[in-house]
Order: structure tokens, then sequence, then C-alpha cells
DNA sequence: CGGATAGTTGAGTTATCTCAAATGCAGTGG
DNA sequence: CCACTGCATTTGAGATAACTCAACTATCCG
């Protein structure tokens, strides 16, 4: 199940991972025609907190589905200064546009323990060819990547910091209330401040005095790796300006 | 021909725009598809500079190609920031996820005179659905975009205003010299500064500072609406982190 | 010529960064 | 149970990149 040469090595059994038999497909809705789609066998593996799924640059001879846990996609300038391009939820193709590039154009790392399914990306390429119902999905998935970077285009060029953390912190509840990851306002939250600078273009000390500001506005409350929406309504205040040099 | 009801209003025709018999969607490679498909009209259009072609937020009942002439696709937040997404150049869509959109995720802006073909969207999509090599083609321009986007995150989060200028000029560059519209490192440049601005999450007057030192470096000339890169090593040195605080 | 638009310049302000030290917290091994 | 180690976070004090505002100049276009 693991034995897969060359690709990123697995790293053995979690039990935290190992009982999880949700579909390893979800936000694709591409599932069913995987599963059942003779010529496209799921090799799934699992790796540990911090490690590299994807390096940029590299060829990309498989293409990856997250099955459970978190990890981010990024890209590096030359000179080390790095930027989070998307946290990857459960269920979650690590990239989008991964099946139609012959390289990596971005690195892939875990933040928790992570199992995932990869797929022989030609294979997959081939069938899509052949299957138009798989294409036109993946196509709107597609689709929503872009209506999704553009926001963050919006964020990154005229939001100040402060809206910017209120904006992820609000876009990670939603999308894990989606997956009925959420209960009580609360989820499991594995980001350091390190993560979130790097996604939001900011400085992770900054960041952490945003964060500190709206913990003591009893908006948020942040600890143990989790996260609680305190007053949902003034998080959302804060989004769009609310909250500046308070 | 222009006879269009509803869409943004024909303002008559422009000499500069008139003779232009290129293929209206050569970036799509859908371009003989298009015109071949025999539901598929293609109704073409002229607007003058400065007027909207598309409205954030309202239904997206076309979609739009631009023959001649540039535009820009931009959001703006709602006490009126302006984020500008991508600048449209000849023979792009106005957006390539535009045909799977119900409603237009951004407005788009001329810069100059421009000539436009529009094609009724849920035309399109169900000849999408039909033709699955124009799908295909489809998708791969939006793995294109995505691709761009990404930049343009990485950009905004961790480049310099002197890096994001020098790499918006070369962009340009290089996308307008893939058309042939370069003569000696020269072109057309119908960017104000604001353009480049609200591009580059900056201010004016700061770009107007960033071009300054690349005037006075003797690395670009700008004047007449025409931009020359004339030292190209340094443009790409300086587009890299090469020309800080000097 | 005149009026609008775009660009320049300079001075003062601010958001965010850098650097460095202090604190807290979690896991490890004795 | 307690020190020890390695991270992550907090706090503080400058430094600086980029912003704001306002006045001035240049350019375009009728």
């Amino acid at each position: 199940m693991t034995g897969n040469g060359g690709a990123p090595q697995s790293e053995g059994k979690d039990p935290r991972l190992e009982a999880c038999g949700r579909c390893p497909a979800r936000d694709l809705g591409l599932c069913p025609s995987l599963q059942q789609e003779p010529g496209l066998p799921l090799e799934t593996g699992f790796a540990r907190a911090r490690r590299k799924l994807c390096h940029q640059g590299e060829a990309a001879s498989h293409v990856f589905i997250l099955c459970d846990g978190w990890a981010f996609r990024f890209v590096t300038l030359a000179d080390g200064r790095r930027q989070i391009l998307d946290f990857l939820l459960p269920g979650q193709l690590t990239s989008t546009a991964a099946p139609f590039s012959d390289y990596h154009e971005a690195s892939v790392q875990t933040l928790t323990p992570v199992r995932y399914a990869r797929i022989e990306r030609q294979k997959l390429l081939s069938t899509l060819r052949e299957r138009d119902h798989m294409l036109l999905r993946l196509t709107e998935l597609c689709v929503a990547d872009i209506q999704r970077l553009q926001d963050c285009i919006a964020d990154l060029g005229r939001r100040t910091a402060m809206e910017r953390v209120a904006r992820l912190l609000l876009g990670l509840y939603e999308r894990l209330e989606m997956r009925g990851a959420v209960e009580d306002h609360a989820f499991e939250f594995p980001l350091r401040q390190e993560h979130m600078a790097d996604a939001l273009g900011l400085t992770p000390i900054h960041v952490g005095r945003m964060l500190r500001q709206l913990r003591t506005a009893r908006i948020i409350r942040l600890q143990a790796r989790q996260l609680q929406l305190l007053d949902l309504a003034a998080l959302r205040e804060a989004a769009d300006g609310g909250l500046e040099s308070a």
C-alpha cells in the first residue's frame, strides 16, 4: 500500500489517521468516478507533520489528494522569502491545476500528520479526455480556485493587516464548517503565526499583535491549537475595516 | 452588427479599430471552432477608452473577448479601494473563468478604445459540453490563469515596490512580444501610474518614484504613452531585488 | 488659450518590519 | 516529579518602506 518508489517517503502508520475511511476526493465530486475507473488506481500513503509532499520545480508524475490532516501550498523566492498560496483541508487536491502541469509550480508541506492518495498524472489525463463529465467538474474546481485566488490578491493588495488576519480566520472557519469540523464555533487550528504571516504577506510578530488585539477584545480564543470564534459579528466587522488602530 | 440590447453600449466606430481583421479569440485556440460552430454566434462591438464593459456583481449573460485595445479586470471593496487583477490584451477572454460564472466576479474597464466580441454564455456552455476539445482548451487556459494569479500573490505578499514595478513592466513586455507588438524593445503603454498602483497594491505616487528611479538609471524610457526597455538585463536584476534603496 | 488630466516634488506620518530579549509551553529523560 | 531542551509567542524599541496631503508643473485636447 505504501511501497511507492521515488515519491515522498511514507512515514509509517499514525493511529490518528488509521481509522479514517472517508472519501478521499470529496471536494472533487470525482470520488465515485475515480474509484470505479478501472485504469485509475489510487495509491494511499501517510506523511508526518512538517514533511514536504511536493517540491516546487520538480517533475510531477502524480497528483495528490489530501484525505486527512492539513497542509499548505507555497512558493519560495530566490532569496528565501516564502508565500503561502493556500491551506489544504481534507478532501482537496493538492493543487487544482496540478493534473495539467508537467512540473510542480509550488511546493506542498504538511501541517499535521496526513493521509493522502495519489494518482498517476498521465492516467488521470487520459481518463479526463474520455470522461467529459470529470473534466467539466475539474474545470469548475479551477474556476473556484481562480475566484479564491482573486480574493486573495485583493486582500494582499488593498487590505490592512487586521482585515487580512480576520478574513483568514473567517475563511477557514467557513470551509471547516462546510465539512462539519466545527463545534460551538471552535475547531482544530494547527497554524503557527509564521504560517499565517506567510499567507498574509506579513511578519509573524505583526500577526501576533493582531491576534492579541482580537483576543483582548474577546473576539477569538486561541489556545492549545484550538481556535474559537467568540464574537462572529465583531470578527466580520474587523474583517471589513471596523477594527483599525483601536 | 452593434445593435445589441441591454449590454454595454456600443460607442460608434473608431477608425483605429475599424481596420482590424485579426482573429478575435487568438489566445483561446477556440477561434476556429467558434467561428465554425453554428449555434455560437459572435456579436462584435466597440467601446471607447475608460468605459466599463462588465460590472462586478451583475448577472453575466455574455462572455466577452477583446479583439483590439487594452482593458483591465478589477474588483472594488466596500469603501472604494480598488485592486486590478489583470491587464487584458487583444485576443484575451475578459476572464477565463467567465463562462462558468453566473455573475461577474469582477468589473472590466477599457484603457484604450476597444473592439470586442461577445457570445451568449449559455450557448457557449452547451457547446463546451458537446465539444470536449474546446472544454479541454478552456481548462488549460484556466490553469495558466491560476499560475499567473499565484505569481501575482507572491509578488504582492513578498516583493518590494521596486520588484513589483519591474516585474509588471517585464511581464507586459513579454506578453506583447509574443503578439508581435514590440519593436526595438518599445511598445504602446496606455497605463497610468494609478493603474499600476492598483495592480501592484501601491500608491500612484510611490509608483512614480520607482519609475523615476528606473528612468534616471537609464533602464527604461517612458513618454508619450510609449515604453522602451533600454536595459533589459538591469530591469531583470531590479525585478529580483537588485535595485533596492539605491 | 483654458480646463482637465497626469505627473512631480517635498515634508510629515504611519503601518509594518527588524532585531533582541523575555516569557511561556510541551515534550524528554533522568 | 523536576530540570532541560526546543519551539512558539509576547513585548519593546528603533528603523524604514510606503502612505498622505498639498502645492506645483507638465501635458494633452478641444
